[in-house]
DNA sequence: TCGTTTGTTGGGAATTGTACAATCCAGGTT
DNA sequence: AACCTGGATTGTACAATTCCCAACAAACGA
């Protein structure tokens, strides 16, 4: 009772042009939704009121439209971590050849804000915006181990290197307190190790994390302790910068 | 009958949300959007579900969610130009001094898909994801001279400058063809001169534009149409680099 | 502490949305 | 030309939502 059909359906069809980058007739969209087609028809046509999606005068078909650009860049830019860390991301690359990332916590989930790219053929590739588990990833295990540290209901399991024990996790979360970072460890995606650490804020609160991943053949498990502490360095010189921030000075690419 | 209410109101309150950082219950979203509140805690509801939302435990407002994010980079990297203009853009803000910009046509309107910051403390700075006018941006005359040059309807007045005589605009667009480039001389901003030149793909066709923007003082006429040629240079290296991209090759930073 | 504001939930009555079928339209196929 | 498919639109019973009311718990302020 509490969930409103017409919304939802709206906003699953918004879910099923993402996948399909060459948008969409009414009438397919219509059968994935299982509605009808009529039905489809004033729903897309409101999405395309407000922008929300677009609909091709030729082919007639609709793709989603550069409102949801608008949205989602707004609510990237609330977070001034994202200027602020972008010349710390390029000192990691440049230091660890690997690629660099930051994310914050959104709800039971990572959410990587921005990202360089190592410029190696082989590289680890996290799209911005992406969304991953709080569990299995080095970026999220400083989030929980360091932050709110109530652990998700449901640890999934992504390769046979997941932790989804609680108390194992605990565990773990535990030494990367004592080491002040986290390591991932082919648990959320094959042959992909990351390590990371926390960001803190102005008054020490966390605000995020900083890290890095890389192939596991080129980053082993000694070379991840090694970089660890380029990472922290780095880490820490973006929280002192963090700390005291003013106003009004243009966040140019100051050095690290 | 063709607008489905339940729909549009939850995607006013995104746009409300928009521009509330802070968050905003449900009882002001509720008095904005004209609704009672409980209809509004129901469609606040439906959109938390779907991650669009989400609603802070402790202070119970609701804020944009992380799949705003996640839709927006979706549509963002559909376009491979803008991957591949990175470098491009940087190599303009080297030489020229001023911030750099690409757009695409996204219906009847300018959306600025990537831009990169001039390091001058005073600098014109568009966020990514901007919808601006056609008629009276750089960007968009080049969008309308070379590409699909239907005229919007209504030609908005911005500044004193704005062209508001579509006969004058078609002039002025035809200029543009002739030179290679377009310009905004304070038309849609006040004390901002812009110049662009078009972007062509694989086929030939127009695929985007490529600019630079600056504050009046330092970016007189004068100098507009001196770097005219810079920017149309780099334009079309961007463009050649369009032409043949080969789908494996890693887009890494490539040189100018 | 007591009032106040806020979010959620629950009821009827009024309004709106949905499915189904019918129709029209544009392109592509036979 | 006749045919088919995907898309858009419209009308009408029926299902769902919204409104306005009220109640209630929880957080907030004084």
């Amino acid at each position: 009772m509490s969930e409103i059909q017409s919304l939802a359906r709206g906003l699953r069809a918004l879910d099923i042009l993402e996948a399909e980058t060459d948008g969409m007739g009414v009438t397919r969209l219509a059968r994935r939704i299982d509605i009808d087609k009529s039905t489809a028809s004033r729903i897309m046509k409101t999405l395309a009121i407000y922008g929300y999606v677009e609909q091709s005068s030729e082919t007639r078909r609709y793709t989603l439209g550069p409102r949801l650009v608008r949205l989602g860049q707004s609510l990237l830019n609330r977070t001034p971590l994202r200027d602020q860390a972008r010349p710390y991301l390029r000192e990691l690359v440049a230091q660890t050849q690997e690629c660099a990332h930051i994310a914050v916590r959104a709800s039971d989930q990572v959410l990587y804000l921005d990202q360089v790219e190592a410029t190696a053929s082989l590289r680890v590739s996290t799209g911005v915006g992406t969304l991953a588990p709080l569990h299995s990833t080095a970026l999220g295990k400083v989030l929980l181990a360091f932050g709110d540290n109530r652990l998700p209901e449901l640890l999934e399991r992504f390769t046979p290197r997941t932790i989804t024990d609680a108390d194992t996790l605990r565990m773990h979360l535990e030494q990367a307190r004592r080491q002040g970072y986290a390591i991932d460890d082919e648990e959320f995606s094959y042959d992909v190790r990351c390590v990371a650490v926390p960001l803190y804020g102005l008054d020490g609160e966390l605000v995020g994390a900083i890290g890095i991943s890389g192939p596991g053949a080129r980053l082993t498990l000694s070379r991840i302790h090694d970089l660890a502490l380029v990472v922290s360095r780095v880490g820490q010189a973006l929280s002192d910068r963090l700390a005291y921030r003013h106003e009004d000075q243009p966040s140019d690419g100051g050095d690290v």
